[in-house]
Parts: structure tokens; sequence; C-alpha cells
DNA sequence: ATAAAATTTAAACAGTTGTTTAAAACACTT
DNA sequence: AAGTGTTTTAAACAACTGTTTAAATTTTAT
């Protein structure tokens, strides 16, 4: 069905120029917005080559979709499974990862809150199978704090914290850009700032 | 055109019957997924009265949207602009009054979401309007706190700290609960207890 | 009670949407 | 060069979408 290509050389193949475009457009303006008529015109093919290829747009947003978990679940799965590394060290590491993969695709908070909305289960699926906060090495690190008493609260708290302090300014930039409380160029230097004072006050909140 | 009504009876005109209806649809799926034809059977009235009362889909989301954006500029501007109450009591007033808001409201922050997707600049004009972080006298606080060399960063940080800790949780809520990371319940509980936790965590951040 | 105005309805409209079709263009083998 | 399977294309399809229409119904004023 599809043309043989090694996985060296760029892909440059119909397919995955729709699945970029697909990307784009995804993230760009949420699966309801997104037209196949638009992902079309952004991979410059014809239309019917999205169905002749992924069969339907709601299979191709499932594709992209599971990509795009996938490569982020197997990524933090190293870091917190991390015997060897502290808690410092992770969180460091997670603050670093996941700033750096924000910078580079400023869109991706809204294509997960999107498919939050949608009501698509694939996300909550992938980390309830691979049980990805409960049985991680990290949370064992929090039981340990919390037995000696530095952390009066539930762990999850840490998890949460520690995301909402990396992903949402991502949510609120255009807000903040537009609204003139910071320029464009402000924030990138806010955002690089953050990946050393988020690790600190998330320490802080530990009491570390 | 609509019927005269005195604001103190419940609003049960066709019109806020409609407006009730957009509200709960369009912030349950966003605009591009909100049909038309859905506002209208969630209303219980014919399709044609949504054009009858407001011209358009766009009109009445426009509608919905500045309302909703009112509400919650108006309230935040009293809370930041108090210049008799010390820094701790609004970071604390905000906190409350947020996530009391959000208990009644989850799915909003998928409304604000949505309407930066969508590109419209409704919010980041009323913000900017007002000058609300800007001008707040919340802002003169924490630069007070800058000079005192407590706080080595920019302040927009904590603007930013204190409503990702505020909001994050209740958009990562459904991930949490379908990968049975939290059951519905505990999500309850530990959205209580952080009405205490978060604002005890922000002086911590600004070492107060 | 009657006329005028406002509201509601079912039906239709025109444009869009995801998808399919059938033919054309292309690549590859023999 | 002919025959094969694969890829691409333009066109069409049927369902859906926001919106309009014209008639029916209800409300309001006289």
């Amino acid at each position: 069905m599809t043309r043989n290509n090694t996985n060296t050389d760029i892909d440059n193949t119909t397919e995955e120029k729709i699945k970029k475009a697909a990307r784009a457009v995804f993230t760009g303006k949420g699966y309801a917005a997104a037209k196949v008529r638009d992902i079309a015109a952004e991979a410059n093919i014809n239309v019917a080559l999205v169905n002749y290829y992924f069969r339907s747009k709601e299979k191709l947003f499932e594709i992209i979709m599971d990509e795009t978990i996938k490569i982020h679940v197997e990524k933090i799965q190293n870091v917190i499974n991390d015997e060897s590394s502290t808690l410092t060290t992770k969180v460091e590491a997670i603050v670093e990862h996941y700033t750096g993969m924000l910078i580079a695709n400023p869109e991706l908070p809204y294509f997960f809150v999107n498919e939050i909305i949608s009501g698509s289960n694939k996300l909550p699926k992938m980390i309830s199978e691979n049980k990805l906060f409960k049985n991680s090495y990290f949370l064992k690190q929090l039981q340990a704090l919390q037995k000696e008493g530095k952390m009066p609260f539930h762990p999850v708290n840490i998890l949460v914290n520690l995301l909402g302090l990396i992903v949402f300014p991502f949510l609120a930039r255009p807000i903040l850009v537009k609204s003139g409380t910071l320029q464009a160029e402000e924030f990138k230097l806010i955002i690089a700032e953050r990946k050393k004072l988020v690790p600190m006050w998330l320490m802080q909140i530990i009491n570390q």
C-alpha cells in the first residue's frame, strides 16, 4: 500500500507529508475545526489522498494522537523510574525536558486540552496501562518524604504542581502577549529563567 | 424584539434558555464542535430561534464570551486593587474565589483554552484595556518585595504560578480520574486542601 | 373581539464536510 | 514496449451545517 522507505532518509512520502500537515492543523485549531481540506492544502496534496492513506479523518487523528502520547509517555517513564537519581535531579530533568519540548511545540498543550474536551480516552488509557505515576520510583521517593513529615499532603499535588508550573505559562502565553502584559521576547527569557526557578520552587514546596 | 423581564424573577425567557444552553454546549465541546442544533436541542427550542434572537452562532458565542470574561475580570479587579489588604490576603482571596468558581464550573478552563485556540482576542483586549495586572496594587506590592531582594525574578511569574496552581488541576482532572491516578471523590478533597496549600506554597516561593 | 405585533414552527436553502468513485498518471517488472 | 499494480486526480456523493423563509401560533394593545 505505502511506499517502502528506510528510516534513515528524510520521510518525504505522501503519508508523512499528510501526518506532518495533520499535526500542524489539528494542534492549531483542534479536531472539529480542522477540516480534511485544510490538512490536504497544508500538505499540498489532493483531498482524497487523506482517505486513501488513513481511511478517515478520525483514524488519522488517532494515529497522530497515539504517536504524540507515546513519545512523551515513554520519555517521562525513563526519567521517573530512574532509581539512581535523586528527587531533585528527577524534577530538574522533567522541567528541562518538557520545557524544551514546549519551546519547540508551544501549541501542544492545546492539542492535549482538545483531546480531553473531545472525550477521547487515549491519554488516560496509556497512563493507566503503564501505571505511569502509581508504580513510579518517583512516587516512592515522594512517599518516603511524606513519612519523614516533610510533605503533609497527597503526593499527587507534586505531580500537578510540577506539570502546572511547566505547562501553564504556555497556555497563558497568547493572553499574556496579546494583552501587552509581556512581550514575545520577554516571554522567552522568562521561560528560560523558569527552567531553574521551577525546580527550586518545587523543592521549596516539599521542604527540601 | 425580546420580552420585557425584570432581573428579579428567574430568567425563563427563550433568550435566556438559549444562552444557558449555549454556555453548556460551547464549554462542553468548543466552538467548532458545538452545533447550533445541539444548542437548540439543549434549550428545547426550534433551531431557527437561535438566529432569531442572536442573528448568528458567532454573535451568540461572542455574547457568552463577553459576559463570562466580564464577570471574572471585574471580580479579580476588586481583589488585586484593594490597597488595604496584604499580599497574603490577596493571594488567599484569589485562590478562594477562583477555586470556588472552578468547582462550580469545572469546564470553564476549556472554554478559555478554546477561545485562545480560535484566535479571538476578547480576553486579551479586556485585560489590556483595563491594564488589569500592569496597573494593579498587587503588582506594586510584588515590586516592593523585589526591591527588598526577596523575589529575584519577574513578578509575572507570581501571576502565572498562582493561576497555574489554581487552574491546572481542573485541566488535568479528566486524565487523573480516567487514568485511575485519582478517584473523583479524592480529587474533590485534594482541591479543598489546595485552597490552603496553594497560598502557602506561593508565599514560600516569594520567601514570605 | 379584532388588529397588530411578536414569537415559534417546519421546511427549505446554499455552502461545507468527510468520503467514495472512476479514470488518469505513474512506477516497475518482464 | 506492454502489462502490472500503485498513486494521484477531478468530480461527485450524501450527510451536515448555519441561516432564511413564509406560514402558523401566541401575545399584546386597542
